[in-house]
DNA sequence: GATAAAGTTGATCTACTTAGTCAGGGATCT
DNA sequence: AGATCCCTGACTAAGTAGATCAACTTTATC
């Protein structure tokens, strides 16, 4: 469940573009990647792909560069995500709802589904406009409300490197 | 985004152990392996796994096998997630607290974060007694009921590949 | 105590993915 | 023309996923 440097340097990049001033001004790769620390190289494979999808449109030349095809508010994460990592979720290969595991463990089907979907309660609700504004939809806001949102856990090995060995101690 | 084979087969094999009759009982590996359909030694490395984190027990010779350390209902998704594939989410090897974006890429920070918060709020929640009892939590149950969780989406190569160029066809 | 079932450890292997580089070519503007 | 910039595809180096194997130790039953 990790979020690929591709899919994080393509998502920087399409606010980059969704940012720039006057609006629709193509941007050159070079300047992206300089702004966001990215490897200009690896970044213009990216926009390429985004290019394939059409998600951006890129012209040549001395006035050259990338501009969004769409409007900001249109594109969303997930939308991103799908064309740089595939599908949002799948259970090691497969797609959840064709994932049918044997016997008595197949009620972990509609759980892998019931995750797929609440990765999508966050990746297809926010936009590239809503980062370019700096303000998340409210019902993905209120998922950080939470203070213990934004708290780390604690790595399961590290725990019991150092046993308290306090029974029930805090465990869930 | 994906669910690892490893993260598949261990949870099963978890819930076969809470499954057993009568609870408790030492059930083998090679058990487990054959009614899962998993590869018998890649499974043994995931329950040694397992076992350091404290998470099973396990018992050798004539009578041996593995069986669950804490009850089923102590012990979420997230619990072995952990274990198995390392923390929940990150972006590209950082934790999303400590990810910092440059300039007006920025929000994406709290994107990831409120990605994991989503990722925690299913995979915490469910426990393995839920999935043996066949009944996830009603806070996770509700996603399912959209049924719009249970369809996958069109990959967007494909989309683009056979073209009927209406403009904003069904864009999200 | 012999035997066999079972877990333990560590090495190894292949295929794939990730992250990134490079060179050569084509398009566009000044 | 020349500078600038995008496009394509091949390439590589490192790491991970998924899986297998052999040798060893522990334990229960006969």
């Amino acid at each position: 469940m990790r979020v690929s440097a591709s899919l994080d340097y393509a998502l920087r990049a399409m606010v980059e573009l969704a940012a720039a001033e006057p609006v629709g001004r193509p941007v050159k790769a070079d300047e992206i990647a300089a702004s966001q620390g990215i490897p200009s190289r690896f970044l213009a494979q990216l926009l390429a792909e985004l290019r394939r999808a059409e998600l951006v449109r890129s012209g040549r030349g001395y006035a050259g560069g990338y501009w969004l095809a769409v409007p900001p508010a249109d594109i969303t994460v997930a939308d991103i995500a799908r064309v740089i990592d595939g599908p949002l979720a799948d259970v090691h290969g497969l797609s959840p709802e064709l994932f049918g595991p044997p016997g008595v463990a197949a009620p972990t089907r509609e759980l892998w589904i019931a995750v797929r979907a609440a990765l999508r309660s966050v990746m297809e609700k926010v936009t590239i406009a809503d980062l370019v504004a700096g303000a998340l939809p409210s019902a993905v806001a209120a998922l950080l409300d939470d203070p213990d949102a934004w708290i780390r856990r604690p790595d399961p090995l590290a725990a019991q490197a150092d046993p308290p060995d306090q029974l029930g101690s805090d465990r869930r």
